[in-house]
DNA sequence: AGGGCGACTTACAACATTGTCAACGGCCGA
DNA sequence: TCGGCCGTTGACAATGTTGTAAGTCGCCCT
Protein backbone atom coordinates (compact mmCIF):
# COMPACT_ATOMS: atom_id res chain seq x y z
CA UNK A 1 0.00 0.00 0.00
CA UNK A 2 1.32 3.76 -0.65
CA UNK A 3 2.04 6.08 2.11
CA UNK A 4 -0.57 8.07 2.47
CA UNK A 5 -1.46 10.01 -0.59
CA UNK A 6 -1.57 13.23 0.68
CA UNK A 7 -3.62 14.09 3.15
CA UNK A 8 -2.93 14.98 6.83
CA UNK A 9 0.86 14.59 6.29
CA UNK A 10 2.11 15.73 9.50
CA UNK A 11 -0.79 16.26 12.65
CA UNK A 12 -0.99 19.95 11.30
CA UNK A 13 1.28 21.16 8.88
CA UNK A 14 -1.46 23.33 7.49
CA UNK A 15 -1.41 25.58 10.63
CA UNK A 16 2.47 26.75 10.23
CA UNK A 17 1.69 27.10 6.49
CA UNK A 18 -1.14 29.41 7.37
CA UNK A 19 0.93 31.53 10.10
CA UNK A 20 4.04 31.69 7.26
CA UNK A 21 2.19 33.09 4.83
CA UNK A 22 -0.58 35.19 7.02
CA UNK A 23 2.75 36.88 8.46
CA UNK A 24 4.13 37.20 5.07
CA UNK A 25 0.67 39.07 3.66
CA UNK A 26 0.41 40.80 7.44
CA UNK A 27 3.50 42.90 6.46
CA UNK A 28 3.06 43.65 2.77
CA UNK A 29 -0.99 44.67 3.36
CA UNK A 30 -1.19 45.55 6.93
CA UNK A 31 -4.05 44.41 9.51
CA UNK A 32 -7.13 45.66 7.31
CA UNK A 33 -5.47 44.61 4.33
CA UNK A 34 -5.50 40.50 5.61
CA UNK A 35 -8.10 38.62 3.74
CA UNK A 36 -8.64 35.35 4.84
CA UNK A 37 -9.97 33.74 0.98
CA UNK A 38 -6.41 35.10 -0.39
CA UNK A 39 -4.72 33.19 2.25
CA UNK A 40 -6.56 30.54 2.34
CA UNK A 41 -5.87 30.66 -1.84
CA UNK A 42 -2.02 31.06 -0.89
CA UNK A 43 -2.15 27.89 1.32
CA UNK A 44 -4.09 25.60 -0.62
CA UNK A 45 -6.62 25.29 1.84
CA UNK A 46 -10.20 26.74 2.28
CA UNK A 47 -11.13 29.74 4.38
CA UNK A 48 -13.05 28.16 6.58
CA UNK A 49 -9.66 25.82 7.58
CA UNK A 50 -8.23 28.92 8.25
CA UNK A 51 -11.40 30.15 11.12
CA UNK A 52 -11.04 26.41 12.14
CA UNK A 53 -7.33 26.77 13.59
CA UNK A 54 -7.65 30.49 14.72
CA UNK A 55 -11.01 31.08 15.96
CA UNK A 56 -11.45 34.11 13.73
CA UNK A 57 -10.24 36.56 11.47
CA UNK A 58 -8.47 38.29 14.75
CA UNK A 59 -7.48 35.45 16.46
CA UNK A 60 -5.11 35.00 13.45
CA UNK A 61 -3.74 38.21 13.06
CA UNK A 62 -3.00 37.65 16.64
CA UNK A 63 -1.61 34.76 16.21
CA UNK A 64 0.53 36.27 13.51
CA UNK A 65 2.12 39.10 15.60
CA UNK A 66 2.71 36.93 18.83
CA UNK A 67 4.88 34.71 17.07
CA UNK A 68 6.65 37.31 14.75
CA UNK A 69 7.22 39.25 18.04
CA UNK A 70 8.91 36.49 20.25
CA UNK A 71 10.60 35.82 16.36
CA UNK A 72 11.98 39.35 17.04
CA UNK A 73 12.91 39.35 20.51
CA UNK A 74 15.10 36.15 19.58
CA UNK A 75 16.96 37.75 16.73
CA UNK A 76 17.32 40.82 18.29
CA UNK A 77 18.80 38.89 21.46
CA UNK A 78 21.19 36.95 19.69
CA UNK A 79 22.39 40.15 17.37
CA UNK A 80 23.51 41.75 20.63
CA UNK A 81 24.54 38.62 22.12
CA UNK A 82 26.82 37.97 19.17
CA UNK A 83 29.44 40.11 22.12
CA UNK A 84 30.42 42.03 18.98
CA UNK A 85 28.32 45.07 20.69
CA UNK A 86 31.94 46.57 21.91
CA UNK A 87 34.29 45.76 19.53
CA UNK A 88 32.36 46.85 15.76
CA UNK A 89 29.90 49.09 16.09
CA UNK A 90 28.85 50.04 13.09
CA UNK A 91 28.48 46.10 12.27
CA UNK A 92 26.18 45.68 15.06
CA UNK A 93 23.78 48.19 13.76
CA UNK A 94 24.07 46.99 10.23
CA UNK A 95 22.99 43.68 11.22
CA UNK A 96 20.18 44.50 13.77
CA UNK A 97 19.05 46.85 10.82
CA UNK A 98 18.99 43.67 8.60
CA UNK A 99 17.04 41.51 11.36
CA UNK A 100 14.72 44.56 11.51
CA UNK A 101 14.60 45.25 7.96
CA UNK A 102 14.93 42.24 6.02
CA UNK A 103 12.54 40.24 8.24
CA UNK A 104 9.97 42.84 7.90
CA UNK A 105 9.62 43.25 11.23
CA UNK A 106 10.00 47.20 10.86
CA UNK A 107 7.15 47.16 8.55
CA UNK A 108 4.97 45.01 10.78
CA UNK A 109 5.58 47.26 13.66
CA UNK A 110 4.98 50.35 11.49
CA UNK A 111 1.52 48.77 10.88
CA UNK A 112 0.43 47.60 14.11
CA UNK A 113 1.34 51.39 15.33
CA UNK A 114 -0.65 52.98 13.05
CA UNK A 115 -3.73 51.03 13.35
CA UNK A 116 -3.53 50.98 16.82
CA UNK A 117 -2.41 47.44 17.93
CA UNK A 118 -0.43 47.28 21.13
CA UNK A 119 3.25 46.15 20.31
CA UNK A 120 5.16 44.62 23.48
CA UNK A 121 6.81 42.55 21.72
CA UNK A 122 8.48 45.33 19.94
CA UNK A 123 9.42 47.82 22.47
CA UNK A 124 9.46 45.16 25.29
CA UNK A 125 13.29 44.78 24.73
CA UNK A 126 14.31 48.57 24.17
CA UNK A 127 14.51 49.39 27.87
CA UNK A 128 16.90 46.36 28.48
CA UNK A 129 19.32 47.72 25.70
CA UNK A 130 19.37 51.30 27.14
CA UNK A 131 20.43 49.63 30.39
CA UNK A 132 23.21 47.79 28.47
CA UNK A 133 24.42 50.29 26.19
CA UNK A 134 24.82 52.32 29.25
CA UNK A 135 26.47 49.96 31.26
CA UNK A 136 29.33 49.50 28.79
CA UNK A 137 29.29 53.44 28.40
CA UNK A 138 30.02 53.59 31.96
CA UNK A 139 32.57 51.21 31.98
CA UNK A 140 34.50 52.12 29.37
CA UNK A 141 34.51 55.98 30.75
CA UNK A 142 35.52 54.66 33.84
CA UNK A 143 37.97 52.86 32.88
CA UNK A 144 39.89 55.89 30.85
CA UNK A 145 38.81 58.09 34.09
CA UNK A 146 36.21 60.10 31.91
CA UNK A 147 32.92 61.69 33.39
CA UNK A 148 30.10 59.73 31.44
CA UNK A 149 26.98 61.11 30.57
CA UNK A 150 23.66 60.56 32.20
CA UNK A 151 21.69 57.46 31.65
CA UNK A 152 19.05 59.92 29.70
CA UNK A 153 21.66 60.31 26.91
CA UNK A 154 22.31 56.85 26.03
CA UNK A 155 18.44 56.47 26.32
CA UNK A 156 18.39 59.25 23.73
CA UNK A 157 21.62 57.70 21.11
CA UNK A 158 18.86 53.92 21.33
CA UNK A 159 15.60 55.64 20.78
CA UNK A 160 17.38 57.86 17.49
CA UNK A 161 18.81 54.25 16.26
CA UNK A 162 15.04 52.80 16.64
CA UNK A 163 13.56 55.55 14.96
CA UNK A 164 15.89 55.82 12.27
CA UNK A 165 16.05 52.00 11.49
CA UNK A 166 11.71 52.67 11.46
CA UNK A 167 12.32 55.33 9.18
CA UNK A 168 14.47 53.94 7.33
CA UNK A 169 12.29 50.87 6.82
CA UNK A 170 9.47 52.24 5.81
CA UNK A 171 10.66 54.86 3.65
CA UNK A 172 14.48 55.19 3.39
CA UNK A 173 14.24 54.17 -0.22
CA UNK A 174 12.63 57.52 -1.15
CA UNK A 175 13.92 59.52 0.65
CA UNK A 176 17.09 58.95 0.04
CA UNK A 177 16.51 59.30 -3.49
CA UNK A 178 14.73 62.51 -2.92
CA UNK A 179 17.78 63.66 -0.51
CA UNK A 180 20.56 62.76 -1.85
CA UNK A 181 19.99 61.69 -6.00
CA UNK A 182 23.29 61.91 -7.03
CA UNK A 183 24.71 59.64 -4.43
CA UNK A 184 24.25 55.50 -5.39
CA UNK A 185 23.31 54.70 -2.30
CA UNK A 186 20.31 52.35 -3.40
CA UNK A 187 20.37 50.35 0.02
CA UNK A 188 20.65 53.06 1.97
CA UNK A 189 24.55 51.05 3.87
CA UNK A 190 26.33 54.12 3.45
CA UNK A 191 23.97 56.24 5.27
CA UNK A 192 23.89 53.47 8.03
CA UNK A 193 27.58 53.36 8.75
CA UNK A 194 27.23 56.93 8.73
CA UNK A 195 24.71 56.66 11.51
CA UNK A 196 27.07 54.06 13.24
CA UNK A 197 29.73 56.13 13.43
CA UNK A 198 27.77 59.15 14.41
CA UNK A 199 26.20 56.88 17.44
CA UNK A 200 29.72 55.62 18.13
CA UNK A 201 31.16 59.19 18.42
CA UNK A 202 28.04 60.20 21.01
CA UNK A 203 28.59 57.42 23.53
CA UNK A 204 32.43 58.35 23.37
CA UNK A 205 31.80 61.97 24.33
CA UNK A 206 31.91 62.41 27.95
CA UNK A 207 31.21 65.38 30.27
CA UNK A 208 33.29 68.09 30.22
CA UNK B 1 -37.97 87.04 2.67
CA UNK B 2 -35.25 84.83 4.48
CA UNK B 3 -32.17 83.99 3.01
CA UNK B 4 -31.41 80.78 1.98
CA UNK B 5 -33.44 78.43 4.32
CA UNK B 6 -30.05 75.99 4.50
CA UNK B 7 -29.51 74.50 0.94
CA UNK B 8 -26.34 75.56 -1.25
CA UNK B 9 -25.13 78.13 0.60
CA UNK B 10 -22.35 78.25 -0.84
CA UNK B 11 -21.69 76.56 -4.35
CA UNK B 12 -20.31 73.25 -3.28
CA UNK B 13 -19.55 73.73 0.38
CA UNK B 14 -19.95 70.03 1.23
CA UNK B 15 -17.00 69.19 -1.08
CA UNK B 16 -14.60 71.18 1.29
CA UNK B 17 -16.20 70.11 4.33
CA UNK B 18 -15.89 66.55 2.66
CA UNK B 19 -12.08 66.59 2.12
CA UNK B 20 -11.42 67.79 5.63
CA UNK B 21 -13.21 65.32 7.26
CA UNK B 22 -11.80 62.76 4.64
CA UNK B 23 -8.40 63.66 5.50
CA UNK B 24 -8.86 63.29 9.19
CA UNK B 25 -10.15 60.03 9.01
CA UNK B 26 -7.25 58.82 6.57
CA UNK B 27 -4.24 59.81 8.57
CA UNK B 28 -6.56 57.98 11.84
CA UNK B 29 -7.37 54.73 9.92
CA UNK B 30 -5.63 54.75 6.76
CA UNK B 31 -6.51 54.36 3.28
CA UNK B 32 -7.90 50.89 3.54
CA UNK B 33 -9.68 52.15 6.57
CA UNK B 34 -11.80 54.60 4.77
CA UNK B 35 -15.57 54.30 4.59
CA UNK B 36 -17.73 56.66 2.39
CA UNK B 37 -20.71 56.02 4.38
CA UNK B 38 -18.73 57.27 7.73
CA UNK B 39 -17.52 59.90 6.14
CA UNK B 40 -20.90 60.57 5.31
CA UNK B 41 -22.84 60.16 8.35
CA UNK B 42 -19.96 62.62 9.67
CA UNK B 43 -20.23 65.28 7.27
CA UNK B 44 -24.14 65.31 7.04
CA UNK B 45 -24.71 63.43 3.42
CA UNK B 46 -25.50 60.52 2.07
CA UNK B 47 -22.64 58.56 0.55
CA UNK B 48 -23.62 59.05 -3.22
CA UNK B 49 -23.23 62.81 -2.26
CA UNK B 50 -19.41 62.10 -2.18
CA UNK B 51 -18.76 59.58 -5.24
CA UNK B 52 -20.68 62.66 -6.95
CA UNK B 53 -17.88 64.75 -6.41
CA UNK B 54 -15.10 62.57 -6.58
CA UNK B 55 -15.97 59.76 -8.65
CA UNK B 56 -14.92 57.03 -6.74
CA UNK B 57 -13.63 56.23 -3.03
CA UNK B 58 -10.35 56.30 -4.97
CA UNK B 59 -10.72 59.51 -6.35
CA UNK B 60 -11.39 60.86 -3.21
CA UNK B 61 -8.33 59.12 -1.57
CA UNK B 62 -6.10 60.72 -4.04
CA UNK B 63 -7.49 64.29 -3.75
CA UNK B 64 -7.14 64.18 0.16
CA UNK B 65 -3.80 62.79 -0.51
CA UNK B 66 -3.14 65.55 -2.98
CA UNK B 67 -4.39 68.36 -0.75
CA UNK B 68 -2.31 67.18 2.25
CA UNK B 69 1.03 67.02 -0.16
CA UNK B 70 0.48 70.60 -1.19
CA UNK B 71 -0.95 71.43 2.39
CA UNK B 72 2.32 69.84 4.46
CA UNK B 73 4.66 71.75 1.37
CA UNK B 74 3.54 75.08 2.21
CA UNK B 75 4.16 74.46 5.80
CA UNK B 76 7.49 73.27 5.61
CA UNK B 77 8.11 76.00 3.29
CA UNK B 78 6.95 78.73 5.90
CA UNK B 79 9.01 77.05 8.96
CA UNK B 80 11.91 76.96 6.89
CA UNK B 81 11.50 80.80 5.68
CA UNK B 82 10.82 81.89 8.76
CA UNK B 83 14.43 82.45 8.56
CA UNK B 84 15.80 81.22 11.82
CA UNK B 85 17.41 78.28 10.99
CA UNK B 86 20.58 79.46 11.44
CA UNK B 87 20.06 81.48 14.45
CA UNK B 88 17.88 78.52 16.35
CA UNK B 89 18.28 75.36 15.43
CA UNK B 90 16.71 73.71 18.61
CA UNK B 91 13.35 75.80 17.70
CA UNK B 92 13.18 75.13 13.92
CA UNK B 93 13.87 71.30 14.64
CA UNK B 94 10.60 71.57 17.25
CA UNK B 95 8.86 73.24 15.34
CA UNK B 96 9.31 71.14 11.20
CA UNK B 97 8.14 68.60 13.73
CA UNK B 98 4.86 69.95 15.13
CA UNK B 99 4.15 70.89 11.48
CA UNK B 100 5.05 67.33 10.61
CA UNK B 101 3.32 65.70 13.76
CA UNK B 102 1.29 67.69 14.71
CA UNK B 103 -0.98 68.21 11.69
CA UNK B 104 -1.03 64.35 11.23
CA UNK B 105 1.08 64.56 8.24
CA UNK B 106 3.51 61.72 9.45
CA UNK B 107 0.92 59.38 10.29
CA UNK B 108 -0.25 59.77 6.29
CA UNK B 109 2.94 59.43 5.12
CA UNK B 110 3.90 56.69 6.65
CA UNK B 111 0.30 55.18 5.73
CA UNK B 112 0.75 55.92 2.13
CA UNK B 113 4.20 54.77 2.23
CA UNK B 114 3.58 51.05 3.94
CA UNK B 115 -0.07 51.06 1.42
CA UNK B 116 2.48 51.68 -1.38
CA UNK B 117 1.02 54.86 -2.61
CA UNK B 118 3.49 57.14 -4.34
CA UNK B 119 4.33 60.23 -1.64
CA UNK B 120 6.49 62.58 -4.17
CA UNK B 121 4.71 66.02 -2.45
CA UNK B 122 6.35 64.69 0.93
CA UNK B 123 9.47 64.03 -0.48
CA UNK B 124 9.74 66.91 -3.29
CA UNK B 125 11.13 69.39 -0.98
CA UNK B 126 14.08 67.20 0.64
CA UNK B 127 16.60 67.75 -2.08
CA UNK B 128 16.34 71.39 -1.55
CA UNK B 129 15.98 71.10 1.86
CA UNK B 130 19.47 69.16 1.81
CA UNK B 131 20.77 71.79 -0.72
CA UNK B 132 19.75 74.89 1.29
CA UNK B 133 21.30 73.29 4.91
CA UNK B 134 24.38 72.52 2.95
CA UNK B 135 24.89 75.69 1.22
CA UNK B 136 24.30 77.70 4.80
CA UNK B 137 27.31 74.98 6.18
CA UNK B 138 29.24 75.62 3.95
CA UNK B 139 29.27 79.00 4.21
CA UNK B 140 29.63 78.95 7.48
CA UNK B 141 32.67 77.06 7.59
CA UNK B 142 34.18 79.48 4.99
CA UNK B 143 33.79 82.03 6.85
CA UNK B 144 35.70 80.46 9.68
CA UNK B 145 38.58 79.23 7.91
CA UNK B 146 37.78 75.69 7.86
CA UNK B 147 36.84 72.68 5.75
CA UNK B 148 33.94 71.63 5.21
CA UNK B 149 32.38 68.11 4.86
CA UNK B 150 30.97 67.11 1.63
CA UNK B 151 27.18 67.65 0.99
CA UNK B 152 26.47 63.86 1.06
CA UNK B 153 26.94 64.34 5.14
CA UNK B 154 24.86 67.11 5.24
CA UNK B 155 22.54 65.11 3.12
CA UNK B 156 22.85 62.28 5.69
CA UNK B 157 22.15 64.92 8.60
CA UNK B 158 18.74 65.57 6.56
CA UNK B 159 17.94 62.12 6.54
CA UNK B 160 18.78 61.18 9.85
CA UNK B 161 16.37 63.99 10.54
CA UNK B 162 13.47 62.97 8.70
CA UNK B 163 13.41 59.54 9.73
CA UNK B 164 13.57 60.38 13.58
CA UNK B 165 10.50 62.69 12.87
CA UNK B 166 8.58 59.65 10.94
CA UNK B 167 9.70 57.31 13.76
CA UNK B 168 8.73 59.95 16.94
CA UNK B 169 5.80 60.54 15.39
CA UNK B 170 4.52 56.14 14.54
CA UNK B 171 5.72 55.02 17.86
CA UNK B 172 7.42 57.60 19.66
CA UNK B 173 5.59 57.35 22.99
CA UNK B 174 5.92 53.45 23.16
CA UNK B 175 9.34 53.68 22.17
CA UNK B 176 9.97 56.49 25.05
CA UNK B 177 8.35 54.79 27.67
CA UNK B 178 9.93 51.56 27.03
CA UNK B 179 13.29 52.85 26.88
CA UNK B 180 13.38 55.91 29.26
CA UNK B 181 10.53 54.78 31.73
CA UNK B 182 11.61 56.41 34.88
CA UNK B 183 12.25 60.17 32.90
CA UNK B 184 9.37 62.28 32.62
CA UNK B 185 9.01 62.98 28.81
CA UNK B 186 5.74 61.79 27.48
CA UNK B 187 5.64 64.56 24.62
CA UNK B 188 9.39 63.92 23.47
CA UNK B 189 10.21 67.58 23.68
CA UNK B 190 13.52 66.44 25.52
CA UNK B 191 14.45 63.73 23.31
CA UNK B 192 13.96 66.32 20.32
CA UNK B 193 15.81 69.22 21.50
CA UNK B 194 18.77 66.77 22.65
CA UNK B 195 18.47 65.37 19.13
CA UNK B 196 18.72 69.20 17.91
CA UNK B 197 22.19 69.96 19.71
CA UNK B 198 22.73 66.57 18.21
CA UNK B 199 22.26 67.97 14.17
CA UNK B 200 24.12 71.04 15.08
CA UNK B 201 26.91 69.27 16.40
CA UNK B 202 26.84 67.92 13.57
CA UNK B 203 26.79 70.63 10.84
CA UNK B 204 29.15 72.72 12.68
CA UNK B 205 32.01 69.42 12.34
CA UNK B 206 34.53 70.30 9.98
CA UNK B 207 36.97 68.64 8.68
CA UNK B 208 40.91 67.73 10.44
C1' DA C 1 -14.62 -3.42 14.73
C1' DG C 2 -16.24 0.70 15.98
C1' DG C 3 -16.81 5.12 18.30
C1' DG C 4 -14.82 9.48 18.90
C1' DC C 5 -11.98 13.18 17.34
C1' DG C 6 -9.51 16.45 14.68
C1' DA C 7 -8.75 18.45 10.17
C1' DC C 8 -10.97 19.84 6.42
C1' DT C 9 -14.57 20.91 2.72
C1' DT C 10 -18.81 22.61 0.43
C1' DA C 11 -22.65 25.38 0.77
C1' DC C 12 -24.75 29.06 2.69
C1' DA C 13 -26.11 33.02 5.69
C1' DA C 14 -25.39 37.73 7.13
C1' DC C 15 -23.51 41.81 6.43
C1' DA C 16 -20.84 45.80 4.74
C1' DT C 17 -19.28 48.47 1.02
C1' DT C 18 -18.85 50.64 -3.42
C1' DG C 19 -21.10 52.19 -7.16
C1' DT C 20 -25.44 53.10 -10.32
C1' DC C 21 -29.95 55.08 -11.37
C1' DA C 22 -33.83 57.85 -11.51
C1' DA C 23 -35.85 61.60 -9.47
C1' DC C 24 -36.21 66.17 -7.06
C1' DG C 25 -35.64 70.94 -5.96
C1' DG C 26 -33.47 75.28 -6.32
C1' DC C 27 -30.98 78.53 -9.22
C1' DC C 28 -29.71 80.99 -13.46
C1' DG C 29 -29.68 82.42 -18.05
C1' DA C 30 -32.46 82.92 -22.31
C1' DT D 1 -41.58 81.70 -17.55
C1' DC D 2 -39.25 77.90 -18.90
C1' DG D 3 -35.57 74.66 -19.64
C1' DG D 4 -31.33 73.01 -18.17
C1' DC D 5 -27.80 72.26 -14.78
C1' DC D 6 -25.95 71.16 -10.30
C1' DG D 7 -25.95 69.15 -5.95
C1' DT D 8 -28.25 65.93 -3.60
C1' DT D 9 -31.05 61.90 -2.15
C1' DG D 10 -33.24 57.18 -1.53
C1' DA D 11 -33.43 52.77 -3.36
C1' DC D 12 -31.07 49.23 -5.36
C1' DA D 13 -27.56 46.22 -7.62
C1' DA D 14 -23.17 43.80 -7.44
C1' DT D 15 -19.63 42.12 -5.09
C1' DG D 16 -16.62 40.58 -1.52
C1' DT D 17 -15.89 39.29 3.33
C1' DT D 18 -16.35 36.92 7.68
C1' DG D 19 -18.45 33.44 9.97
C1' DT D 20 -21.64 29.09 10.56
C1' DA D 21 -23.58 24.44 9.67
C1' DA D 22 -23.30 20.00 8.41
C1' DG D 23 -21.01 16.45 6.52
C1' DT D 24 -16.68 13.60 4.95
C1' DC D 25 -12.36 11.30 5.64
C1' DG D 26 -8.78 9.15 8.04
C1' DC D 27 -6.59 8.12 12.40
C1' DC D 28 -6.20 6.35 17.09
C1' DC D 29 -7.70 4.10 21.12
C1' DT D 30 -10.33 0.71 23.33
Amino acid sequence: MPKKTKKTAPPSDARERILTIAGRMLQQVGPDGLRLQEIAREVGVSHPAILHHFGSREGLVHAVVERAGTALEADIVTSFAAGEAEKDPAALVERVFRTFYGNGHARLIAWLSLSGVSQDHATSKLGEIAQIVHAIRKRKHEEAGLRCPPFEDSANVVMLSCFAMLGDAICGQAVRAATNPAKKDPTGERFRRWLAERLVERLETSLP
